[in-house]
DNA sequence: AATTGTGATGAAAACGTTTACATTCGCCAG
DNA sequence: CTGGCGAATGTAAACGTTTTCATCACAATT
């Protein structure tokens, strides 16, 4: 049955050998060529050929080493992502998002984060740029300079929710500015007057543009008076703003956290304090992690629909690979809502579900 | 300054054109033997002659193409990651802990997720392997046949929290058994004595091994009654289980849901109902994932290592990556521990802290 | 001065696949 | 019977890198 010593050693058990296109012509007695051609479906090859190819290849358990396909076609079918961290609920729904796009168009999802080094972004950018047909990166280092230095013309890459407009790549953003502006629209909406805003890390983009979207809204405005305190996006931040809030001599009627982690670490303080939030003192975030409906009370925020962000990206990544022509870079931009629940006196239904939501715009 | 026209086109602003590592060489006047040792910093190479191809080699901002070097090295670098599912805290956390040990390696790492359908499963699994050195593999629809059938004896392979031990591949499981059977010794310990389980699907191999772990340790014991509800794991389903023991005539003292999104589920229906937890009834979870210390009150659950879990499983595939000799298939059991929280009647700090951990045991 | 050793560099083979081109074969029209 | 055609298959080049082996220059030894 087996042709020669190769194939008996291909079929040993247990054996490390790796099977190629060769084992599987040499089993089904035709050339490389035809073998080629019957996996991989396209040109014409009589029935019972193919039938005898399949069958070899599936007793032989051959799969096609994705090096040598990817040398002479020059695709890897794999795209990568450059994020700053895979922890929390955020990167969470991001990868998803970007891996549900991926495997609909039959996408290889390569990940890596950067842990915020600067040199480390370098290393994995580099990194991955052989491997890979497209980049989608999130990062608080990215500038043009640096990807002008790190990152090969040959490379479509989408950036993600960040400051840089170059002419480089594509980006998708977050309605940052848009989304805090809302909230504090509806803050005001609520009859809130004495406002505090708790900040994001100052080097992050998206935290400024927060930041900016509450400033905007609600400074200048008559009998408006507002507050900011320093935040670096964590929960532990976030508690000693509260802390904070609560010592000083005349509290704000509602806060305004630039992200949901830093929201639930000020409703430990003042739950602590035994402060009754939307009671005493009103509460918002901004994100709508899923764990924020589940708070006590549930936490009115912004919604940023993550999982779409990560498969918006993918699809212009995709695009953008597809077109070799450079298109004019082009910038999109995810709306935010506003997710009205409990933190901040909404009528709610006895679930603490949202009741309201508050549709933006799609700007793109 | 620029040699010929390729260096020319190369230098193009904009152009796709890719940078191999022959330009280098014409540019620095070296043959491309001498710049593949220079660049992999390994063999002898005059400082002179190195400084020059760096140089080149930044210029042209080479970067060295994955597939031919793996082609000829063997290597990709990379190992692949197959989980059902990208959703939620418990992936989450599980990814963390595959990458930061992968990038301790210097490893790329590929995820895919399978949707829990079995087809897609195979297809994930043929399709990473001719890219990757190792797999690691998470799922519900892996038996031995499915193995024998798409996995090539060539990919060193580890099974995540399976329930499959064939001799084929090494594993690294939950003390899912060890981890409900501690939980309800706690129950019973705390003199809950009518007790109810809410399971998990039917089909997991850890669902039953919880469901085991509580029945065996509870069941028989004087004076203690069990009840069981279906679950599936998903939030809904424990909502529903909470409302059923509601409306019965009898509700037990404590429920034990096999997981952590059942417990929340169950929580909120025990809120609505205005049933006080622990006071009336005392609920447990498992996984302990982050969302649990955030419930009111904070929910007692069984820790498990998740990011730990991932981070053991890449190192055990590396070992097996690099001892081409089949080792026999060994099994490392992660432990767990009683994360004691409110939710069971414990005494907790103002913040709602745990308080105790109950360490169980560690077996390798 | 001739020989040997050494360290840097170059030439070329190899990796496994796809694909352009060549070959073969059977069939049909003339 | 022959020429031509199209379908199926084979042959071989190419992809970009690493690595083995050979070459070379030059210093050290005889």
């Amino acid at each position: 049955m087996y042709q020669d010593d190769r194939i008996r050693q291909v079929m040993a058990k247990g054996s490390r050998v790796v099977v190629t296109i060769k084992d599987v012509a040499r089993e089904a007695k035709v050339s490389v060529a035809t073998v080629s051609r019957a996996l991989n479906g396209n040109s014409n090859v009589t029935p019972d050929t193919r039938a005898r190819i399949e069958r070899a290849a599936a007793r032989l358990r051959y799969v096609p080493l994705g090096a040598a396909r990817s040398l002479v076609t020059r695709r890897t079918q794999a795209i990568g992502a450059l994020l700053p961290d895979l922890f929390g609920e955020f990167f969470s729904e991001l990868i998803r998002g970007i891996d549900l796009a991926a495997r609909a168009r039959g996408l290889h999802l390569l990940v890596s984060s950067t842990h915020g080094n600067a040199d480390e972004t370098a290393t994995a950018l580099r990194a991955m740029q052989g491997r890979v047909d497209g980049l989608l990166i999130m990062s608080p280092h990215v500038d043009a300079g640096f990807l002008r230095k790190h990152l090969a013309d040959s490379v479509p890459a989408v950036l993600m929710d960040t400051a840089l407009r170059g002419r480089r790549c594509a980006h998708v953003n977050i309605d940052n500015f848009g989304g805090a502006s809302a909230m504090t629209a509806h803050l005001l909406a609520r009859g809130y007057r004495n406002l505090a805003f708790i900040d994001g890390p100052e080097a992050n983009h998206d935290a400024r543009e927060r930041r900016r979207g509450f400033e905007e809204t609600a400074a200048g405005r008559h009998g408006v008076t507002v507050r900011f305190l320093q935040g670096d996006y964590s929960e532990e931040s976030g508690y000693r703003a509260g802390r904070e809030l609560l010592s000083t001599p005349r509290r704000p009627e509602a806060v305004f956290a630039a992200n949901d982690m830093m929201a639930i670490g000020c409703l430990s303080a003042f739950n602590e304090a035994g402060v009754r939030v939307p009671d005493e003192i009103a509460l918002a975030g901004f994100d709508d992690i899923p764990i924020s409906r589940y708070m006590h009370p549930p936490l009115t925020t912004v919604g940023v629909q993550i999982a779409q962000l990560g498969h918006t990206a993918l699809e212009r990544l995709v695009t953008q690979m597809q077109t070799p022509d450079t298109p004019e870079a082009d910038v999109t931009t995810m709306a935010c809502e506003v997710v009205v629940r409990a933190s901040c006196g909404s009528r709610t239904d006895t679930n603490g579900e949202a009741v309201t939501r508050q549709e933006l715009h799609i700007h793109t």
